[in-house]
DNA sequence: GATGAATGAGGATTCATTCAT
DNA sequence: CATGAATGAATCCTCATTCAT
């Protein structure tokens, strides 16, 4: 505060762009960094491109992040969701149906996450989880296990209210999760996960699996009576 | 021609350790370079590691592949699944339900390479794909392409049969898809996939999944109207 | 011998073909390797290459020539001329002119070194001479110095006839060499020596030099009728 | 604006010091390479020991040359003599006698290329021609070729003025160019060369040779007075 | 703070040499 | 003797990191 007194308007009024570019010069690398690293790996990414990309010199990254380890661990932390709170309070408060509920959910992880720059993270731990096992414990604990845990008390709760039939619901949340998960990593190696003969509409995604795991999960369905045989193996 | 008489037992048997060796060399390159790969990355494999995994030292990895880029090639090719053949004649002559088929095919699937080495190929190409262009088509045309389609052939049989509801195919294939490739992605990037606070078992897993997306794809059900509108965003 | 006697007339045919390679197999090597040191220089060439060309296996080389450093002296000896013995009792036989005696110099120097394959050995130790100061210093002792030597002893028979002009034989001396020199490289390393506009006939290129030379040598430059004569082969 | 005048000359001396070297390091980059390059080879010159002798660390040198080849190429590029476009001039303007000419010829030959560095060329294209085929056309189109054209322009010209002999001039040239290319090579592999027993200055040599060459091409062999003259330097 | 020239440890690749067969 | 698979020292080249300006 005091520095803004003594620096006088002009100098200020110099600086301005300067200023408003360092201020978020961090942000801009994390950006670059995440892209690249998502897009390439972290072994395979330089830091000069990171660089590059922010618009800045190699030096000035390692001005804000003293490693290029560094930078990987503040792009993970930087876009880890942490939606979690918010979203465990809109579960408690809710008052809709089951299948409300987890429409609900899968369409706003999309939207909240899926559909954004962050769903690359997804891709990166599971690229790098073996190389930085700490990042990937933050990572678990802060993303999987809330995650995971969220789902189980909405499935629980579906349960509760009979909604839902009885499952083992350890195994349940994944019918929830899986496609999610399937449609992010589509999203940044299609390649890797769908052909490229049908065209992918995220939005009908969802719906489409919505559809198969409401009513496979709801409490009516009866006679599918052949289904128990084969599951033994 | 008397050599021919010379050649004694013993003299083939000289051969025989070095030749042994020397024929499996690749072999035991390539599963020590699957090995790493997808433990690391391709950039964050030394070959210097791959041949000491394999038991030989850094030069005779290049007798047998020219150059890192090309043991990975080789790596990828080795393990890409070549049952699409011998599946889709199963499919052609398969007399028995639907959900039989599903269940035969995601069982069959995890049993042949979801619960194999193979099973990090997914992994690798999810991280690679990017820097290897080429190899990524070569997969998704022999593994992505066929396995899609294999999907989508069985789920159209059990909607002509009567069997399964009627579904936009093109996504619905992904119900039966996606819970596999978690599966195989779990199995080498844990932290990246589930908590560690329950234990996963493939084959419960799958029948866990195997229950619910039958359960959804059954012609019968007929309750759920709650569901459709909560998949309108 | 007495082996000879033991192996009975059949295997002794059997064997013949080999026993003949066998015993020619280091000259074969030392043409190969002529060739592809004088191509491609020492460091350049690989020693698998000089034994595929040899028509044997890379062990093989290293069972007559300890290193590829011995190999490289072996050809640098093989081809050292060892006609200077012989040259020197010409010249002192001779009875003819200086003029004659320098154009068979000349002529012979191209015929039996320039126009064979030991011209390469030029080019090699001029390549080579500062990383096997040995071999080179062995080369100066046995071509360039009895080589400088014989044409000053023509030279100075010439003077002392009164054929040749007074001249400083120490440099005249390079009148005769230089050419012969550069038709030697040029033979190996055409690119680097002459136009590809004109072709060069070695044989008319060393007429062609006799005769400045020669006029430019003699004492009173009229009677010089005998230079055409030697110039045919 | 005001910037401009802030920077004070302080700054400026700052930067003086790092920037004079950096414009410089390529510079000092080629001469080391060149003398290193004529010296061992190519293959057998290590870039370390290059970077070395001019002063940085390995890495330095790839900053300025992408590769090895790169740097040789960059090494006969810098070191090719533009010389011929004056010398051509020089020809065209040229008043005197033939005599005069070859030895202004031949003397500025020496003092321009010979004697410097870029001598070493010489020999470096003969060693390596075979190993660098676009480089080795290059020089060819570059130094051979506009240098025998302009030799021949001499003689040519000799022989229109009535001085010269009338010789086949596409072999004459080599009367000229043989010794100097000799003197060249002589200076960077004495042992390859020369005899160690007499010692070779370049301008008895020169001197030397011309007397000879000038003699030999003269058109009535006996007037040649003017060549003393231009022996000396 | 920002830059980019310089560094040098690290990793891919080559190839002379060895040696079991 | 002959082979060629195996070796690992040597070398080119990359790139994260430093630091003078």
């Amino acid at each position: 505060m005091s520095l803004v007194k003594l620096t006088c308007p002009i100098k200020k009024a110099f600086h301005a762009k300067r200023e408003r570019r360092k201020e978020s010069r961090p942000g801009e690398l994390l950006e670059a960094a995440l892209d690249l690293f998502v897009e390439k790996g972290f072994a395979a990414t330089r830091v000069e491109e990171v660089a590059a990309r922010a618009g800045v010199s190699k030096g000035t990254l390692f001005l804000y992040f003293p490693s290029k380890e560094d930078l990987f661990k503040a792009v993970v932390r930087e876009n880890i969701s942490s939606h979690f709170k918010e979203w465990n309070q809109t579960f408690d408060n809710f008052k809709g149906t089951s299948a409300e509920m987890i429409s609900l959910c899968m369409n706003e992880w999309w939207r909240r996450v899926g559909a954004t720059k962050a769903s690359g993270i997804k891709k990166l731990m599971l690229s790098e989880a073996g190389n930085f096992p700490d990042i990937a414990a933050f990572y678990r604990q802060e993303v999987v296990e809330p995650g995971q845990l969220l789902i189980r008390r909405i499935l629980q709760r579906g349960k509760d209210r009979g909604e839902l039939r009885d499952m083992d619901l350890d195994y349940a949340v994944f019918s929830i999760i899986s496609p999610v998960i399937l449609l992010m990593l589509a999203k940044h190696s299609a390649a890797a996960c769908v052909s490229d003969q049908v065209s992918m509409d995220p939005e009908k995604y969802i719906a489409s699996q919505l559809q198969i795991i409401l009513y496979g999960m709801s409490q009516a369905p009866l006679q599918n009576k052949s289904l128990k045989k084969e599951t033994k193996e």
